[in-house]
DNA sequence: TCTGGGGTCCTAGGACCC
DNA sequence: TCTGGGGTCCTAGGACCC
C-alpha cells in the first residue's frame, strides 16, 4: 500500500513537473463588442456586424442578437427575419485590428509566449506565469477583470496542457468563461459533449460519424482506442491526431514566430451573376492589383497563379498554373488569370471570381537562389514575357499570341 | 436577397525522372 | 517490346477554421 502511494505522488508530480500550462484566450463577440465600446448605446442591443447587400453574411453579432437565433455565417436578410430590430454595422477592420493588438500586447505583459490564432484568439505558454500562484482560478478571473477595466474587451479563457485541450476549454464556457481541463478531467468534461464540438470535426466529417453510431466526443474516444476502421476511413490521417488529442498527448508548442503566410489570395462575389467576359475580366483586373499589392507589402514573390470561380449553383472550381520565375507584378497576376479563365471558364455564368498566388517565398530568398546572371535578366526581362515561355511549356502549346516569338523548349519542369 | 472572404492542410492522380 | 518502383512536383478538389 505505501508503495502504490509513492506511485501515486510520482506520477502526479512527475506529470504536474513535466506539464505546461496552455492557455487560450478568446475575445467574446469581438467584432459587436468592438462597436459596443465605441458607441456604449448598442450594448445589449441585438447588433450584427457585416455587409447588407447581395449575398452579406452576418460576421460576428452581440450576444443579445443570439437570443433571437442570430449567429455567425447566417445570411443576413434571413438574420433581420429573425430579428426586425438588428442593428447592422459594416466592419471597421482597421479599428478592429488595433483593439486586436490591444490584446495581444495585454497578454504579452504576462508571457512573452503568445501565439494570435487569429484576430481574436491566442494561444500562450503561461507555465512561468502562474509559478507560485496558489490560486490560478483567482489568478485568471483577475486578468480577465484587467482586460475589461484596460480595453473593455470581454474574453473567454482555456487553460490546459496541451492545444487542443485550451481551446476546447476557452470554448466551454461563454462570455467571461473560465475553464480548466487537468487531463483526469477529460472524460467528465470533454466526453459529454457533442461530437461536432470537437475542434476538427465539421460539418462534414459530423454526420458521417453520427452514421456510425458516434454521437458524442466520448463515443469517438472509445472507436479511435478501439482502432475503429470506420472511423479510420471517416478521418484519414486525421485519425491519429484525434486519438493524441483526447488522451492529452497533443501539441504544447508555442510558436511566437512572425506570421508568414503561404498564399495571398483576394475573391469576391459579382454584383449579379454573368457570364461577360469583359465584366469579369475588369474584376480579375482588380483582384490582381489587390494580389499584387499585398503580395509586394509581404515582400512575397509566388511560383503559382490559381484562379476559382463559383457557379450560380455555388459549385467552386480552381485552375492553377505554376512556373519557374516567381512573380508579384499585377500585369503577370491578371495575365495568367486571363489565360487560365479563357481556357477553362469562358462560356460559364459565374457568381464569384478570385484570385490566389502560391508558392510564395521572399523577395530575398530569391535573390539567393538566382545566379547573378539569371537575377539581372530577370530584372531586364518583363515577367510577362518570361511568363510566355512557362506556359508554352506548361501547356506545350502556344497559348498567347506572342507566343511565336517564343523559342518552343521541350518541358523541363521547376525545379 | 439564400448561402463571404481570408486562410491552412490533406488527398489522390498523373507526369516525369532515375 | 515490355517491364518495376521510389520519389518529387503539379494540379484539382475538399474539409476545416475564424
Amino acid at each position: 500500500m505505501p508503495t502504490l502511494l509513492v506511485n501515486i505522488i510520482y506520477v502526479y508530480v512527475y506529470n504536474v513537473g513535466m506539464s505546461k500550462v496552455i492557455v487560450h484566450i478568446d475575445l467574446n463577440a469581438f467584432f459587436a463588442r468592438c462597436e459596443e465600446i465605441k458607441d456604449p448605446s448598442l450594448e445589449n442591443k441585438p447588433v450584427a456586424i457585416g455587409h447588407d447587400g447581395r449575398g452579406g453574411i452576418v460576421s460576428t453579432c452581440s450576444y443579445a442578437a443570439r437570443k433571437y437565433g442570430v449567429s455567425s455565417a447566417m445570411p443576413m436578410f434571413k438574420a433581420r427575419q429573425l430579428c426586425p430590430n438588428l442593428i447592422v454595422i459594416p466592419g471597421d477592420y482597421h479599428y478592429y485590428s488595433s483593439m486586436s493588438k490591444k490584446f495581444f500586447n495585454f497578454v504579452r505583459r504576462y508571457t512573452k509566449l503568445v501565439e494570435p490564432a487569429s484576430v481574436d484568439e491566442c494561444f500562450a505558454d503561461f507555465t512561468d506565469a502562474v509559478k507560485g500562484q496558489k490560486d490560478v482560478v483567482s489568478f485568471f478571473r483577475k486578468l480577465q477583470e484587467d482586460l475589461f477595466k484596460e480595453t473593455g474587451l470581454k474574453c473567454s479563457i482555456g487553460v490546459s496542457t496541451t492545444r487542443f485541450l485550451a481551446k476546447m476549454a476557452s470554448d466551454y464556457q461563454k462570455p467571461m468563461g473560465l475553464t480548466i481541463i487537468h487531463k483526469r478531467d477529460i472524460k467528465n468534461i470533454l466526453f459529454p459533449l457533442k461530437v461536432e464540438s470537437m475542434f476538427g470535426v465539421g460539418k462534414r466529417t459530423a454526420p458521417r460519424l453520427k452514421s456510425v453510431g458516434i454521437k458524442t466526443i466520448g463515443d469517438l474516444y472509445n472507436k479511435l482506442e478501439s482502432d475503429d476502421e470506420d472511423v479510420k476511413n471517416i478521418t484519414g490521417k486525421f485519425f491519429y491526431t484525434l486519438k493524441e488529442w483526447l488522451e492529452g498527448k497533443g501539441s504544447d508548442e508555442i510558436e511566437i514566430e512572425k506570421w508568414d503566410p503561404k498564399s495571398i489570395g483576394n475573391s469576391t462575389t459579382l454584383p449579379y451573376d454573368t457570364d461577360n467576359e469583359v465584366e469579369i475580366k475588369k474584376y480579375f483586373l482588380e483582384l490582381a492589383k489587390e494580389v499584387s499589392d499585398r503580395a509586394v507589402k509581404e515582400d512575397k514573390l509566388g511560383h503559382t497563379v490559381q484562379i476559382v470561380v463559383k457557379d450560380q449553383t455555388f459549385k467552386s472550381f480552381n485552375k492553377s498554373l505554376t512556373f519557374d520565375n516567381p512573380t508579384n507584378k499585377w500585369q503577370t497576376i491578371y495575365d495568367v488569370a486571363c489565360s487560365l479563365y479563357d481556357k477553362n471558364f469562358s462560356r460559364m455564368t459565374l457568381r464569384l471570381v478570385g484570385i490566389t498566388l502560391q508558392n510564395l517565398i521572399d523577395y530575398q530568398e530569391m535573390a539567393v537562389q538566382m545566379s547573378l546572371f539569371d537575377y539581372s535578366r530577370h530584372e531586364e526581362e518583363s515577367a510577362t514575357k518570361l511568363l510566355i515561355n512557362d506556359l508554352n511549356r506548361s501547356l506545350k502549346k502556344p497559348l498567347l499570341k506572342r507566343a511565336s516569338e517564343v523559342k518552343k523548349d521541350g518541358n523541363s519542369r521547376r525545379r
